[in-house]
DNA sequence: TTATTTTTACCTGATTTCAGGTAGTTTTAT
DNA sequence: ATAAAACTACCTGAAATCAGGTAAAAATAA
């Protein structure tokens, strides 16, 4: 970690208005400097100075993408910039994803002043940060999460999506040109991994924890 | 519209970084000043010069509260206080039901800076004001929506809030004490109402327009 | 190449949901 | 007081979902 120079900073949030507060709040600091604000992911992946970026707080709530697969490109292209996703809300399974792909912490955009440097410092250091109120939300069942979850196969997925928009078993097979009854076969094979009684179930549990 | 003086704009939005950079944006001003930020409904309910305020920027997911109930207690309160709400994602349901409210618009977080002050102005002129995302999202179907609805009677959404949950309609009965068949004659007739085919499909419609 | 996982598909049977209709009671509004 | 809306409950029957099992291709990983 080089003292000599102030760590930089970048931000790709669509609000403006959190770029300017998040500019205002570093603006009085000497140990660290925003050095570019983008409200859309292609402008942070145009960005000349990519690799001199120390740290991204990223929105994961984009308008042309989404946070969690600009962190793996991100993390991809130089594994040495320290990401921190954000969001308004939180949400186990996004910050479960985020931190998959290699994201360093995640804060939630409603944290403190305090929170927010407080986390930052601590991210520079290696260690992987949450604001208060995402601890909180993750500690209730913690890490065990990512693996003890059986995820679902693609075709698995596919047939899901169609069960979301209310699709009818005969309605999917005819989309995905299955039989009946192996549409049927891969809606039981869902409601048996996650234990799961209905259609209804089994869609609240893929939305609470973004297995889609 | 008393011109000597600056307008008063209060804030209710618990990201003290949107607060933050509302501040800056009307520091500048010579129009507009910001008298006070709150990051939660309560504060703002204590403040003793809330009859001063000219426009409250209401974000609608609070902590302790939501914007949509916080709305209705202001215009109860003061109807002269004009009151944009303002969120990151905007839902159809959610801006219907803030003006239904009586809010005087509606605003992303997202919104360019020019954008906050162009609709802020407009709303001081008695319009109802929506950003750009906003308006588009609106005019789908636009207006018509409040009435052409038909709304659920209480009893009917008591059965939708455990059907949400997953819970079967043996289950649902039991939970409210009623006949196994009566649940059903609901649930049938929740799916007339809104010519849907099944459960999901209600669940669906009804987070979109939020009319639990 | 072999083992494992995924995808496909079938059978049977129980349970649940969906769709149509009717109808008495209670509550709410005019 | 009367009409309208909401709540309750029943009947019948068709359709869909859920639950158990088996099993053979096909694709993927070791």
């Amino acid at each position: 970690m080089n003292t000599s120079k102030k760590i930089k900073i970048a931000i790709l949030d669509d609000h403006p208005l959190i770029i300017e507060g998040l500019n205002l709040l570093f603006s009085k600091s000497e140990d660290y400097e925003v050095i570019s604000g983008f409200t859309n992911s292609t402008s942070l992946f145009n960005f000349k100075k990519l690799n001199s970026i120390d740290i991204l707080l990223l929105d994961v709530f984009l308008k042309d993408d989404n946070g969690i697969d600009v962190c793996l490109k991100v993390k991809k292209y130089n594994p040495k910039i320290i990401v921190l996703g954000m969001s308004s809300q939180s949400e186990r399974s996004i910050v479960l994803q985020m931190i998959k792909n290699g994201a360093n912490g995640y804060l939630l955009k409603s944290a403190n002043l305090d929170e927010f440097i407080y986390c930052i410092k601590n991210a520079i250091e290696g260690k992987i940060v949450f604001s208060k109120e995402v601890e909180t939300l993750m500690n209730i069942a913690h890490f065990s999460d990512l693996k003890s979850i059986p995820r679902l196969t693609q075709r698995e997925k596919e047939i899901l999506q169609l069960l979301i928009q209310g699709k009818s078993t005969q309605e999917i097979s005819e989309i995905l040109f299955l039989s009946f009854l192996t549409v049927q076969t891969h809606r039981r094979n869902m409601l048996n991994k996650f234990q799961l009684k209905n259609a209804v179930e089994l869609i609240n549990f893929v939305n609470q924890n973004g297995l889609l």
